[in-house]
DNA sequence: AATAAAATCTACTGATCAGTAACTTTTTTT
DNA sequence: AAAAAAAGTTACTGATCAGTAGATTTTATT
């Protein structure tokens, strides 16, 4: 075991810290947003110093990447793990459920942000650029796919239903029924995909 | 005329001031939201020096929660104007097209941030308040009676039809088409209308 | 056990921002 | 025309924050 092992399990503990700042990071983020979130804030709910968190992490930007970064693998591994005899359409529907679950989990949204800055930051991290180019050929995929299964509207452009299917799953509505409904999560997640596909007419 | 005019005459120039002061901060808002907006920014887009801001508002949240109430008093007002043979559905339909087309020209969304901090700052607004009670109010009246009339779907509690209602007025998918599709405008409102009442699917 | 290296922390720096004090300019009043 | 008041500005204050320097503690090596 000797010198190996020493080192593996220092390792390890690195990376269950650096998880753990993750998942602080992401939590945060949800509730707060890039702007007003503090690297004080993430190092207290972690319960270390602020400069420690620089050990795993170069910048906030870079920590914030990183939380990205692994979301958006989150939403890979659950596409990846899908069953293959499901309609692309069904498989949309999956992945919206995913993220709204994760969303009503206190998770954060893989939209990326309307606000120019935000965006621009995320846009020169690599990592995460080459992440959501991925998850748009596949979601883009799934849509010609259900367009052509006639089970997606093909009078309306793959861009109008990419961007809508991505807003949908940052839906904000979901907040706002969880503050203020009665509705339980399965409730808000059978009607939130209700009105992503059929929207609200009769 | 004498003193009355000239006494008139500026307090014209106060209020065409302060409109251009809530003009810049509309403008400022719905491209860097309330976290990022400064004073700095809005004194120099009006082209004043920052205290002089404080001449007509007591402070950043009093600057905000007047541009909110005016946009609120905005859709109002446009629903007051409203011919009075449309159906509940298409009042909806108009007022989210009215919405769209302010936000494609610079404007922004009336529907209440999902920041925490946002919402707390604008809840302590009175004015802010009681302008939202009363547009929602209305809309809820908009959508009890147009599933009564079997244009919207009765099936959908009513809390579900209006935070999505709202978040239609505010879909991220619009700036992202503004910024990424080859679509104008009113192609944009054409698709956004019809994917908020029929959904995504054929 | 003593020393060196690594890790973590407290305290600090420089930049930013809301709001204010003091100064300057403009307008009004006498 | 001079004085006073009002309006607008420059410069400032105190608080906050990302990131860093230096001090302290912990761990590893000899």
């Amino acid at each position: 075991m000797g010198l190996l092992g020493k080192l593996s399990f220092k390792d390890q503990a690195f990376r269950l810290r650096e998880d753990a700042i993750l998942d602080a990071t992401t939590r945060i983020l949800s509730g707060k947003g890039f702007d007003l979130m503090t690297m004080d804030d993430v190092a207290n709910a972690v319960g270390i110093s602020k400069p420690s968190l620089y050990k795993h992490f170069k910048s906030k930007d870079d920590l914030v990447g990183e939380a990205m970064v692994r979301l958006i693998d989150g939403a890979l591994a659950f596409l990846a793990d899908m069953p293959a005899d499901l309609s692309a359409k069904q498989k949309l529907a999956a992945l919206l459920e995913w993220a709204l679950r994760v969303r009503l989990e206190g998770g954060m949204p893989f939209l990326p942000s309307t606000s120019p800055q935000v965006r621009e930051m995320l846009m020169k991290n690599l990592k995460y650029v080459m992440r959501v180019m991925k998850l748009n050929g596949q979601i883009e995929k799934f849509i010609t796919s259900a367009q052509k299964a006639g089970d997606l509207n093909p009078a309306l452009p793959v861009d109008v239903i990419l961007f809508s299917y991505y807003s949908r799953t940052c839906d904000p509505a979901v907040e706002f029924l969880q503050l203020y409904s009665k509705l339980g999560t399965d409730d808000i997640v059978t009607h939130m995909l209700h009105v992503c596909f059929e929207g609200l007419q009769a």
